[in-house]
DNA sequence: TAAAATACCTGCAGGC
DNA sequence: TGCCTGCAGGTATTTT
């Protein structure tokens, strides 16, 4: 599932692949890709053809490609200033750039041919929890991805402010963990694996943790984030891929994750897994002893 | 106002 | 073989 590292990953290969090139067609063949696009499929085109995109950005786990205020010679009229194409891979979605002409993948959503005739980038989406929209005018910061928070490896991550907020809450730390609007890009495979690392309780009330602790906490999340982007990422059944199609491999180094009924790595005890938010949550009940007011 | 619950989706595994 | 159920989970929306 693409968490931060994941989508980061994406993004360098977004950045390698299309920065610089100037969009030709855009195929649209599932309206779902498109729905946070309100204007509909076709406005979602007119806004794309003939557009140069200049950078590929991300915020949390979203991502945006930044798109030329000036249409390329002879092509499309402006939109005005720094339009933005803004990308969520949700669990499923997939930005590969391959050769034009190449298969096209089951659950190919969206298709943009460029003008180089150079290789396409396609949108493809399985679950279809992912989307892409347009935010005109939203190439620095796009307005519906502006309340996200910024991501614990962002140079300018206010760590102490983040402690401060973190604290003021009333809810358990795995919660707290997975609001992007309090720190973004953790998702429930690394709130796991850094809760681990820093021996808490997914359930510890956020109020009784001190700011010693949370500071811990998060230089495990930075950890666990920083070694799975060297990895290139965590992959599941390749609903998780690079935009090369290359899937990840730090599913091998997990600890937690995934590994109910296996021993803890560090301790020897038994991983279980929990139900959690509609989810799982996986702990080393040794290493990670639930509190006394556990806080689900 | 904050926190918690729910809806949105598809493919797959497992049980019967 | 075919049907059904549960599960995967990030985010927006609704409810408490």
């Amino acid at each position: 599932m693409p968490e931060l590292p994941e989508v980061e990953v994406v993004r360098r290969g977004l950045e390698r692949g299309v920065v610089g090139r100037v969009i030709r067609e855009v195929e649209v063949s599932h309206p779902r890709a498109v729905r946070r696009h309100v204007a509909g499929a076709a406005d979602f085109r007119s806004l794309l053809v003939g557009r140069r995109i200049i950078a590929a950005n991300r915020r949390g786990k979203y991502l945006w490609l930044a798109l030329c205020p000036e249409p390329a010679a002879g092509e499309h009229t402006s939109t005005g200033a720094g339009d933005a194409l803004i990308a969520h891979l949700g669990m499923s979605g997939q930005l590969l750039v391959v050769p034009s002409g190449s298969p096209d993948q089951k659950h190919l959503r969206v298709r943009f041919v460029f003008a180089d005739e150079g290789r396409e980038l396609r949108f493809v989406d399985q679950r279809t929890f992912g989307g892409l929209a347009i935010d005109v005018g939203g190439a620095q910061l796009p307005a519906p991805i502006a309340h996200i928070a910024r991501d614990p490896l962002d140079p300018a991550f206010d760590e102490d402010a983040v402690i401060g907020r973190l604290r003021r809450r009333r809810t358990g730390i795995k919660r707290a963990l997975l609001d992007q609007t309090l720190l973004s890009g953790v998702g429930n495979i690394y709130a796991d694996e850094a809760l681990w690392a820093a021996r808490l309780h997914y359930a510890r009330p956020t109020e009784t943790m001190n700011r010693p602790e949370i500071r811990r906490l998060l230089v495990e999340v930075r950890a666990v984030m920083a070694a799975a982007l060297d990895a290139g990422g965590t992959s599941f059944d390749r609903l998780y891929v690079s935009t090369e199609g290359v899937s990840g491999l730090f599913e091998r180094s997990l600890e937690v994750y995934g590994r109910a009924g296996q021993p803890c790595g560090r301790c020897g005890g038994t991983i279980r897994r929990d139900a959690f938010m509609n989810r799982s949550s996986f702990t080393c009940p040794i290493c990670q002893p639930p509190p006394r007011h556990p806080r689900w």
